[in-house]
DNA sequence: AATTAATGTTACTTTTCGGTTACAAAAGTA
DNA sequence: TACTTTTGTAACCGAAAAGTAACATTAATT
């Protein structure tokens, strides 16, 4: 018997992300976690005081907030910043089983840390439509509008993705669905921006 | 102790539409619609088979796109005619608390009934697309494009908006909110068609 | 060294779940 | 009437779930 707690937290910690990847926030039950963490499950209590704290816990740590550094970005080009931010979304969800399963958590979950994580993502997603605004010259409720569908659909499409490989003859389960839609992207943009 | 099973079984039927109401199909289990319905949970087995045969039963006759009628396709007005199915889209899925809970529960169930609703979906949708593309002159790929980015993220929206009411700033658990995106969507079928 | 607190193991209780068995009552049928 | 089938009730079973109690070991403190 080694004591250890803080590899002991960081053992459970890892076994609920890879039962967030694998399955999703809600498999994150007490027995799954111990046994997939091999530690007893009154350690879970002990440490994180429940399944709640453990997921608070857990998504304090994991970088889950929507950060884009738009400095970065053509601030001369409306259209080219447009594209490259749902670009960057679009890969950001693509890549990461662990934040589609986050955001599908999201549409069934009322879990209190869920609350913070919306306030700073509508805080970054406020300053970006400013940005889009002051740049393009468009109203604030129309870029929020544009971004809204964008987004929701993205999202929509993401999670859908791991158990469905196509909507509407859109391969979504592969790139080859995704360029066909960031393609649809950019004309929109084009034609509206 | 009364036998109508026609009464029994509708009395099931009922009871499950009261849980995906309240709680959504991964809460139709088989204490709780026992329970729900105040049947014996054996009832259920002998009328229905299983769980699963007792949600294909029930999902017959739910959705939007499969009781869509195609033989209204657009003659003129392609615009007009798009605009108006999306409405229709949106005030169906705004309205009823069990499509959402349908919606929600494709993105993370393989039950065997959800792949016979896609396929069937999906065939509704590619004929109204083609329709849309023969009016318009636009290619299939960019009405596809178009009409996932909307049904997306329209979707998407009216499941968040059971838990969450702001999105990008939009009041999406309200009136106010959808109105807003309503005429986004507007904008841009009149840009970009 | 003795005591205390922290860490970890094991086994237990209780509840809930899906699923089944056994049987009773009603309705149809010979 | 005697029987069979259908419809329904109630109790039961084993598995899996959450949660807890009791105890053992190690580390820190005095």
């Amino acid at each position: 018997m080694i004591k250890d707690r803080d590899n002991t937290e960081r053992r459970i910690l890892d076994a609920v992300g890879r039962i967030v990847e694998r399955e999703g926030f809600e498999a994150v039950r007490i027995n799954a976690v111990a046994s997939e963490s091999g530690m007893s499950k009154i350690l879970i209590y002990r440490y994180f005081g429940s399944i709640d704290g453990l997921l608070a816990k857990y998504l304090e740590d994991k970088d889950f907030w929507l950060n884009f550094d738009t400095s970065q970005l053509p601030q001369s080009d409306v259209k080219a910043f447009s594209k490259q931010i749902f670009r960057a979304y679009i890969n950001m969800l693509r890549s990461s089983p662990a934040l589609r399963k986050l955001y599908r958590w999201e549409l069934s979950s009322k879990h209190p840390s869920i609350n913070e994580l919306r306030k700073r993502r509508e805080e970054t997603a406020l300053k970006i439509i400013a940005s889009v605004c002051e740049l393009s010259g468009e109203s604030f409720d129309r870029v929020a509008g544009i971004s809204t569908l964008v987004t929701a659909s993205v999202s929509y499409l993401c999670i859908l993705g791991e158990n469905c490989g196509v909507y509407n003859s859109l391969q979504i389960d592969s790139d080859s669905g995704w360029e066909k839609l960031l393609e649809t992207i950019d004309f929109m943009f084009d034609k509206i921006l």
